[in-house]
DNA sequence: AATCATCAGATTGTCTGATAATCTAGGGAG
DNA sequence: CTCCCTAGATTATCAGACAATCTGATGATT
């Protein structure tokens, strides 16, 4: 038998399966709660085993795409960007990726959505009291972890404020890898970055974007004086 | 029974097999190819029957985490970045995404790095021939699939260029997504975008940095003409 | 009549056991 | 020594069963 025909990995049912099932809540676009037909009848109509049937459905159902309930049956779920994340780490680009990448990445992102950001605080203007609460949040803080929380909630905000939402999705995916900086934070420098997050706001407020970009470049490769300290 | 202690999802077993194995894998710092104890055994470690062991390994082995070979074993897979790309299709950030809104996505990432891109064309030089070399085949181009795939590979090799390998992993995952409007190109519409690439390489090169982001955003932003026609 | 408890059915979760397909390693023939 | 080929190991898939859990209907109580 020819083993050159072989080494080619031959399709799995299973994963031809999950793909089946993929497409099929994609082509009938599927909302996260609408049921699915049960484990049962997914298998009949796919030709196999129930328990082939579940382990395609279990590799979605790891991520959240489905989910299932005892007694209730399979729906459509959502995506679970926590289970992604730690999935990434696997990714050579992230998992080896230098603490000065991830700075510059995150100065790229987030000084990126500054002008989306000053383009909407002038049409919502409870955007900068939202904004300058949770800085005042922040004044108040006395332990590093709600410190850190308010933080990484300022910044989200700021982005999500900005309206590009895959650049909100992408930083979520991102938490992971930045949230090493923030936990190395000495309390002394909380009140440096509580001062550059108000420039930042009242720069936005009177449209100046060059100086809250400027000011959030800074404020974010401030991290990099302590990268020889943390690695 | 109070049913709001049961909404709240009680632990499954499989995922919490899944989560060791995973923990397990990044702990021993295992790369892709080391040998992964058998399903046996694996499963009289974690005191669970093989099956749902199976279900564990089988989530993981369909993102490509782990691989599984019959008489061979389980061993290290390589992340599916695929498969997580064709997934992500579900999270609402991404999928309700506007056009306008991926756009501005890749204004922000793609003129993000260009400075650093110059830096390193200072440092090694033939970078400027690859980006030349691809434009040049673009150029030579005849059909809309060939054309898409060599505009697709002169972004990522910007991106790439970089070094910010965290915006080159976030930009394969939305590749997906921006696919949609490359496949909308007209073939008159191909000369003018070569014409940028050919500015941008050009002003990279003479390290102009600043007419380099400018030609990249009047680039990208092109494809906001044909948005009433695609949605 | 309205409300609550209980039960039956449906559905997923997990287990036991078995067979087929496939790979690795070692022994035997040349 | 080289090549082939068998035996064992390992995963892939299937079949059947029982437990856990939810939904909805049925009946009892007030």
């Amino acid at each position: 038998m020819l083993n050159t025909l072989n080494t080619l990995p031959r399709p799995k049912t299973r994963d031809l399966v999950a793909e089946r099932l993929h497409a099929y809540i994609a082509d009938e676009q599927l909302s996260p709660g609408d049921r699915l037909p049960t484990e049962n009848e997914l298998a009949a109509m796919f030709g196999v085993n129930r328990l082939t049937l579940r382990e395609a459905t279990k590799s979605l159902e790891y991520l959240g795409v489905v989910e299932a309930k005892p007694g209730k049956g399979l729906t459509v779920g959502q995506l679970n960007l926590e289970r992604v994340t730690d999935l990434l780490e696997f990714h050579p680009d992230l998992r080896d990726a230098s603490p000065l990448a991830l700075i510059r990445t995150r100065v790229i992102v987030e000084t990126g959505v500054l002008p989306f950001v000053a383009d909407r605080m002038r049409a919502e203007p409870l955007l900068h009291a939202q904004l300058q609460e949770i800085n005042d949040q922040l004044r108040r803080a006395r332990t590093l972890k709600a410190w850190v929380e308010l933080d990484i909630e300022f910044h989200r905000l700021l982005v999500e404020a900005s309206g590009v939402t895959p650049l909100l999705a992408f930083n979520q995916l991102l938490s992971v890898f930045f949230r090493k900086f923030r936990d190395s934070v000495k309390k002394a420098e909380w009140k440096t970055g509580i001062v550059s997050h108000q420039r930042i706001i009242d720069a936005l407020k009177r449209g100046k974007v060059l100086v809250a970009e400027r000011e959030m470049r800074r404020h974010i490769e401030s991290h990099i004086d302590r990268i020889d300290v943390v690695s």
